[in-house]
DNA sequence: AGAATAGTGTCTGTAAGACAATATTGT
DNA sequence: ACAATATTGTCTTACAGACACTATTCT
């Protein structure tokens, strides 16, 4: 990457033949996806119903162990990211085929219009009784897409409304989650309220809102993702003041909406080239959480 | 946590009965901190230099190897999260105790006075080349602390000026960092960089500022910290409204600064109760990075 | 005609940046 | 006396929220 040292070759290569990487105990690295997108009005998360043992029949969030270096592969074998495992948890559930940046902490990408970034990593070493898993969480943002297909190890994939899951977003605790449709395996209420709530937050400093749109837009489809992500109403004069006002978000797309509903047809846009909104679209709910 | 279902206890021990951990590639877990401090008017990063390849006498930061479930251990065996292994990290450096929140995404302790979060998860599988290691690296902030003491492995262990390692922190990748006079090993420029832009905006959003200081600080001495960790100055009229006006930022300690050079003696104030800053104080140069 | 929507304009309070002014201490 | 610092106050500009108003299209 940068600033390799040169390193004494000779007891490199001693050290590497001396050693046994199973003296360590076995840790398994998994990559769960979050995946968001706005179905029928409704902010939805994919999740997939567990065909095996832990939590069997138990909703969990698309994932996939990472494929790690085997012992007796050669040391500059071509080998898994984290981001490429994440990117393949989804394209196992949904298809979508993402060319996860390798270098970047996120990466949007321009063809399958897909925004995948990574969330947190969660370990609490209890997850799972096999062996200490831990789990690297991601989140994407997409368009509406289609229904998804069970792959292996799952029986059911679908898009579920966030709503039904009953978790509570604004605590950062996750309260309720009881007798739900959708009884939810390992940790994954609290990576889901997590994701949503980085979602929620993306959209205040990033112009992400457009990574749940069609290749164009109107400003009102605009403004409508953040009603239902954010779950408040906005003042539409205001929303086209703002999002107008801040440089980079949207350029126009010379092009009108076609007839759908009452009033004149909407002028439509395509996402921007900006990477941060400056200035930033703020929830007014943003104040609660001061404690 | 909460709702999980109940499961079919015979399959699963069947399950857990046929399973072999082993069968899985070895994958090695790290926790890493990018621990940072104040010292002699510096924003300084704690380093430890490698005895052992690969890097062999590079810098790098304090990390450990994640303690993971032994195969014979039973089930419910207590292990070690990510945290805790991030807290060890850098206790057998630093000396201090740490004990991280379980849950918490970011944990305060107010005994040791040491903030600790997750950073961001790094494994490009080509960091080591023994096996795949990820690398889950934590930023920690904290007063000034007395000098480090080099553990197993580290034959030196420092705090080192960021400015010293000529790492740019202001573009996304890493350009310099050759021929300086601490090298860095594996990824961890990158890692550096993003533990001090962490950092920056950290300071923006919440109380945190306080963290670099004593139980006590003047409205200045909280000024130098963000003036020394964004590199600018700052009005020290505005500061202090814009300090004073955010609530739960600070609290009267009641007492005045002692003697120390010209000028009058300053109020004294304590860290308040906040969680998050309403209004944040936010950098001038914040809009730059727009693209 | 009436309802719904797109888009523009206006008013007002809040907050930020710049800077002046005053008081207090060490050299 | 002079320099450095702490703290308060003032002025101007920018922007957010609220809301009025016009224009367009469907039913």
């Amino acid at each position: 990457m940068n600033g390799k040292p040169q390193e004494p070759a000779q007891s490199e290569e001693a050290f590497l033949a001396a050693y046994d990487p199973y003296t360590f105990p076995p840790v398994a690295v998994t990559a769960d996806v979050v995946a968001l997108t706005i179905r029928e009005r409704e902010l939805c998360v994919l999740l997939v119903r567990r065909a095996r043992p832990p939590y069997e029949g138990a909703w969990a969030l698309p994932g996939s162990f990472l494929a790690a270096r085997r012992p007796g592969d050669p040391a500059d074998a071509p080998l898994e990211t984290i981001d490429e495992a994440a990117a393949r948890a989804l394209a196992e559930k949904t298809g979508l085929t993402i060319a996860a940046d390798t270098q970047a902490v996120s990466a949007y990408n321009a063809a399958s219009r897909v925004y995948l970034e990574q969330l947190r990593t969660y370990g609490d070493g209890s997850r799972d009784p096999r062996m200490t898993v831990v789990s690297v969480a991601y989140m994407a943002l997409a368009p509406s897409l289609p229904e998804p297909t069970a792959g292996a190890g799952t029986v059911e994939a679908r898009w579920v409304p966030v709503r039904e899951l009953e978790i509570d977003i604004e605590e950062d605790r996750v309260v309720s989650q009881n007798a739900t449709q959708y009884p939810l395996a390992f940790d994954h209420a609290q990576i889901i309220a997590d994701g949503v709530e980085r979602a929620r937050s993306k959209l205040e400093y990033s112009p992400l809102a457009s990574a749940f749109c069609g290749e164009t837009f109107s400003i009102s489809q605009l403004r409508h993702v953040y009603e239902i992500v954010w779950g408040e109403t906005l003042h539409p004069s205001n929303f086209v003041r703002k999002v107008l006002s801040s440089p980079g978000f949207v350029e126009s797309a010379g092009a009108l909406s076609a007839a759908g509903g009452a009033g004149p047809r909407a002028k439509l846009y395509r996402a921007g080239d900006c990477a941060l909104l400056h200035p930033p679209i703020l929830r007014a709910a943003s104040e609660r959480k001061i404690r």
